[in-house]
DNA sequence: ATGGCTACGTACCGTAGA
């Protein structure tokens, strides 16, 4: 008995809608985290997925942002966005699932690009990343199975660029948002996919330009962070690239996870 | 050379992403 759990930046569900199809169907993950999906919820496929086999909690944005959860059965106490932090962005959805493995406490998040370090839209991730670690920290107060995912738009060391040399301090690779990462950590979750050995320049994310995925020019800036209850029943954590070799991919591949009992 | 591609809006380019 196990729990997949995925985490996939589509870049438009408007465009993206038969390549997401098409991966649930050859990865039928018990729960998956969206983000950018560029559209409100009036527009939100929700037809689609439930022939798939979903339910959905949405919270969508027309052209930017916009986040969901697929999930197989039940969900409830969603939460929109991060409590006392008022963000016209559409940037997280938090909700708790009913697993073989016991309810599971979700964060899926969409985290602030930022842009360049000095500029105004710098400051606003910086502000984003303290209310959303006030928010993890509350989750994991109130919920002993608790899980962060989405597209953190940091990559956490050097380990996680291609050239994390010549992109010393460059947005995705400054103290500040490492920093920010690391206080996750200090939380208590850990990143599940460094919890086993991994190849070198697994990344999840490269340019469109540049034939970025081509040559492999990728961040790892997509990670599933899972709480110390989980950890003893975190199997594997793996990127799957395929979906960034068909037709007009989106430029993020899905994070995944396998939990199960660890005598199962 | 700091571009190169893709998505969006309402456009036939500018903004944004990362």
């Amino acid at each position: 008995m196990s729990v997949t759990l995925a985490t996939w930046n589509v870049n438009s569900l408007n465009v993206r809608l038969p390549q997401v199809q098409q991966w649930l169907q050859a990865n039928p993950v018990d729960v998956l985290g969206m983000q950018e999906l560029k559209l409100p919820d009036e527009r939100f496929p929700l037809d689609a997925v439930r022939e798939q086999g979903y339910e959905a909690e949405v919270f969508g944005q027309a052209t930017y942002n916009g986040v969901a959860l697929l999930h197989r059965s039940q969900a409830r106490d969603v939460v929109r966005n991060l409590p006392g932090y008022a963000d016209a962005q559409s940037r997280v959805i938090t909700a708790t699932v009913a697993t073989p493995l016991g309810d599971i406490r979700l964060i899926n998040a969409y985290f602030v690009n930022g842009q360049a370090p000095g500029t105004d839209k710098f400051a606003y991730k910086n502000e984003w990343l303290t209310h959303l670690h006030a928010h993890v920290q509350a989750q994991m107060q109130a919920h002993a199975q608790v899980v962060l995912m989405g597209d953190f738009n940091i990559t956490a060391e050097d380990a996680d660029s291609w050239d994390p040399d010549g992109l010393r301090g460059t947005i995705h690779h400054t103290p500040e948002e490492r920093q920010a990462f690391a206080r996750l950590l200090e939380l208590g979750l850990v990143d599940a996919f460094r919890q086993f050995p991994q190849p070198e320049k697994t990344f999840s994310w490269w340019d469109y330009r540049m034939l970025g995925f081509q040559k492999n020019r990728g961040l790892r800036i997509d990670y599933i962070l899972i709480s110390p209850a989980l950890r003893p029943l975190l199997r594997r954590c793996w990127i799957d690239r395929a979906p960034r070799k068909w037709p007009k991919p989106s430029d993020h591949a899905p994070v995944l996870i396998e939990l199960g009992q660890p005598d199962s």
